[in-house]
DNA sequence: TAGATTGTTAATCGATTAACAATC
DNA sequence: TAGATTGTTAATCGATTAACAATC
């Protein structure tokens, strides 16, 4: 039987991604059985929060016992995509690019890379891991052949929106920015940021109000 | 006259982030003037939403005419530390770490790495750009000596926790965490998530949504 | 069985939005 | 001045938490 979607918000999607990673922990480390008060102290939630969120798995605890480990990986896996092959190009070869062309956690899972692209003539044909650089005139036809899912945007701030319109142009429709600025993008195109950059801004406002 | 602090919720305190970025371009496209309703378009908001987080900053708009750009980017920075030297580690000297320490909008923003530390002995000697990589029996001395206020937590998910805790030891308040694992710290550390993982996986659910 | 934990409903809390008087 | 936009209060909306019956 299937979920019938209640639309699934989007601080409930976050913390789906940290059951998952938490769930994976205690799966390698053969814990059998989690309790939604045992996540929830792991992970700074209420109990109550944590049995509402998994409520929008397919997925069912046990009475007296809580979720079974592996039961509940496997379905935060499926809800999240996490069980399936993603293919990846990344747009700018910069330090940024470049380390996450080589992070094999990204290939571990299951973001597959299949190209590196960058309009810097000197970069354009040296290698990243086993991939060559590429030039942007050829991304359309990449983003074609191997049925690429995401674009990673991994370009100095003033270039990026200018990336994300030529990777929704070559027909993307999930993009990961890890620049510092805004990407506007059609409505049928998701954009998820990383913003490394703000995290440290929130992070130093913190040690700022600790003084 | 200062701001008798009203707590800035967390959701406000990201999108205080989203403003400074975005009236960092507005300045450097030389636009002197933005109303409440043109960050809530350019964003994504209501101007009630934008007027409301406005209101958290010693700053004030101009009726008829909106906000100075240079007088809310003033306040935005100084509310989020952005005008402030930050001095930070990275721990982990992988291609993620090595990265963030050669990221040159780190510097620009205020961000001075002072070290990269590893504990693999085939990498604690070489460099990254002008720093050396050291070992981590090193660590307490220099956040003592270079006063470092954020650790940044570059290694792989199982041994992110070890580190964080002895930064923490070290006596570090704020942590940076690149890796896909949740941090426990002590309450009175900021731990900020970057989680890149987690946004490409917000971002297949939502492509799998689509279909 | 008794007790512990889920799943779910109802209550609370907080964040977002609407509305509008103040104002330049 | 007239009109546009802020700042703020009140209303709405949605998310979190509490509570408890169901259940293994």
């Amino acid at each position: 039987m299937t979920n019938i979607a209640k639309p699934v918000p989007r601080s409930v999607l976050t913390r789906l991604t940290h059951y998952y990673a938490t769930v994976q922990s205690l799966r390698s480390a053969e814990t059998e059985w989690v309790s939604s008060t045992e996540l929830a102290d792991v992970l700074g939630l209420t109990s109550s929060t944590v049995r509402q969120d998994i409520s929008h798995l397919d997925f069912a605890g046990v009475s007296k016992r809580g979720y079974e480990t592996s039961g509940l990986e496997a379905a935060l896996a499926s809800a999240l995509g996490a069980d399936k092959i993603w293919n990846l190009v990344i747009v700018g070869a910069g330090n940024l690019g470049r380390a996450l062309a080589l992070h094999e956690e990204f290939q571990r899972r299951g973001f597959v890379i299949h190209a590196v692209f960058d309009d810097d003539k000197a970069k354009v044909g040296r290698k990243v891991g086993k991939l060559e650089i590429l030039a942007m005139d050829g991304l359309a036809a990449v983003v074609r052949k191997r049925a690429i899912d995401v674009g990673v945007i991994a370009v100095p701030g003033p270039s990026a929106q200018d990336v994300a319109d030529r990777l929704v142009a070559a027909g993307i429709k999930g993009l990961l920015n890890l620049s510092s600025v805004h990407i506007a993008s059609p409505d049928d195109v998701a954009v998820s940021d990383t913003r490394i950059i703000a995290s440290l801004q929130e992070l130093t406002f913190a040690l700022m109000a600790k003084v």
